[in-house]
DNA sequence: ATCAAACCGTACCGATTCAGTTCTATATGT
DNA sequence: ACATATAGAACTGAATCGGTACGGTTTGAT
């Protein structure tokens, strides 16, 4: 349904809360878990999946924990959906892959899909972190051909 | 994985074939499911499917079949999306229904999912199926604050 | 040296959704 | 009447998703 999966929703309410506490030391995936009432294993395994994309990075042992990688306005949102949910296509046709589709010697929309694919994508890369840790609003420009387009201007940057 | 499904895919290419022949008589599932190269028994769930959600009209009986029930470029993306997978909602936080996140009361991001929702969904209403039965190009374009926004071009427009 | 905290990796299961099929009923032009 | 074609519902096998469990490894503190 152009959905996002629960725990790529989950994923993006640990990372809004890595990104509030920016400054402290190391998050364990116990103190994520009370704070964001997830249960403890399934906030582990998503800790880990952010980790290997390297939006974290983790420390080991006692007295370890996660920290976020890199700086909250650094962070798109596309880059969280794909740590969980692995590369971005709104088709299978969208992708690099060939062969999935058996209508792709012939198909009469895929260059198509792929732009639109692009286009989603883009809006989303438009979208960090420090975008998310605020209220934001919703605003209607116009482009060169005066048509509307629907972009996100975050508190922040009023 | 923010993809759409098989089906949906199929639907837009069947909603393309119908915009290409646009002004021929109506065009029949058997029809259709040729020139598509899909199994006739999934074209024509499709077509009822986007029949009852108003984008097709359809006679019965001999001499039957189905014709468009707008003009192309008064079709959306996001209708003939919405068409078969349902209201489009990028997290079940973001529809209207409420109890379904036992988060809801303390979430800490909902609004701002609803509005990520609203972007992603903005794109898609400006993409039209007379857009889809030619070559499309994006381009980047600026908003008021500087940030690039991707847009979509048709070929048409130009 | 030992212990406990905390991360790391893998495997598993139940539920849901998805893709595709089949069958029957209904309507209509010739 | 009959052939054609849509309308609607039910069914099934496969894949994916959400969630859990277990055992192992690393590291800091005592």
């Amino acid at each position: 349904m152009v959905r996002l999966g629960k725990l790529t929703d989950y994923g993006l309410v640990l990372m809004t809360c890595m990104a509030k506490s920016e400054g402290m030391s190391m998050r364990t995936a116990r103190d994520l878990a009370a704070e964001s009432k997830l249960p403890l294993s399934t906030v582990s395994k998503l800790l880990k999946q952010l980790l290997q994309s390297g939006l974290l990075m983790s420390h080991r042992g006692a007295k370890g924990g996660y920290i976020l990688a890199k700086a909250p306005q650094d962070v798109s949102v596309v880059e969280i959906i794909s740590a969980i949910e692995g590369p971005m296509a709104l088709t299978e046709c969208s992708t690099d892959v060939t062969g999935l589709c058996n209508l792709e010697p012939c198909c009469p929309i895929k260059s198509n899909q792929q732009i639109i694919n692009q286009a989603v994508r883009g809006v989303l890369e438009k979208i960090t972190l420090s975008d998310l840790i605020q209220p934001m609003q919703l605003t209607n420009i116009k482009d060169a051909r005066g048509r509307i387009v629907p972009m996100i201007a975050s508190g922040r940057i009023q």
